[in-house]
DNA sequence: CAAGATACGTCAATATGGCTGTCCCATCTT
DNA sequence: AAGATGGGACAGCCATATTGACGTATCTTG
């Protein structure tokens, strides 16, 4: 420990937060434009990826749970999933527990499709995590973990329980 | 080495890459989310906080080089900079080697309130590295770099450079 | 100097993806 | 039976992006 005093690390990192800050910015937006054509192709946009993705990960996901993780409105979720119906890559069946809910799954179109989308994000990812290399990759993980607030902590530990 | 043959790296990672994948999606809307209520004291969204962040950043940015950075197009973001002229935060004035641009700056106004943003993004990032440990936040940053096509490496670097 | 390229502004039309508020129905819980 | 919950649907609105065309001032170059 240094014995000269030094203010809190909280508030002298300006230089390492407006580093976070752009590298997240631009690292985010290159990697969603890697899809945008795949998705064009099907007339679609970025917040039908979304609600594929998240169906893709989690077969079989009430309706409600994947509002949570979105966080959107049902109106707008509507409309992105009645979209995903009409192309048929997306598909609902009553819940067996709660007859309410309507649990939502890709259909084999809809698998396929994600996984072609799935690809493009895999080739940007896979080879930012090469060239960083393994120990990167868990301080990756490990920062933008800490900006997942505690109360939405438990829907991302869950999306990758089953890995 | 391992004697046993492996298939590429770059296509056996698919819950590592499911799962960076998650998270910047998690940490880049819920760090965004953090500037939300103070844009909305001003009627401001996003997008402005964007424009006024990388002019706080570069002062006497010419609007040619704002464009690349944000990369969207003019009339997008003079929509937002009519927005920042007029509420007083931002101003032009012509350029002095070439007097068909305009460089951009922030008024005092502007900078005080740039600031204010700042300080929510300080408080998520700051202790999101602190969680992780400065180990992490050089793997944290590689990651991201990687993700940065080679083209627009430049432009970030130039952003950073000043530090 | 004339011609072309560049920096910026602007008009009109359009798309996407969000939002609020309200109301409805089916089903589960108590 | 009453209320809570999961989901759907209506209408209207807002923010942010797009394309294409055109105009003007200024710089660069043959």
């Amino acid at each position: 420990m240094s014995v000269t005093p030094t203010a809190s690390p909280l508030f002298l990192r300006e230089n390492e937060v407006r580093r976070g800050v752009e590298l997240l910015f631009f690292g985010y937006t290159r990697l969603t434009r890697a899809i945008d054509e795949g998705l064009a192709e099907h007339g679609l946009g970025r917040a039908h990826h979304r609600a594929l993705y998240f169906i893709a990960r989690q077969p079989d996901l009430p309706i409600s749970a994947l509002l949570k993780i979105l966080a959107i409105t049902k109106q707008s979720l509507g409309r992105v999933l009645t979209d995903l119906g009409d192309r048929g890559l997306v598909e609902t069946r009553v819940g067996n527990v709660d007859r309410r809910q309507k649990l939502l799954r890709l259909t084999p179109e809809g698998i396929q499709f994600e996984a072609q989308l799935f690809d493009a994000l895999r080739n940007s990812l896979a080879s930012a995590y090469a060239a960083a290399g393994q120990e990167s990759v868990t301080g990756f993980w490990r920062v933008l973990e800490g900006l997942i607030p505690a109360e939405d902590k438990a829907m991302v530990v869950a999306l990758q329980k089953d890995i």
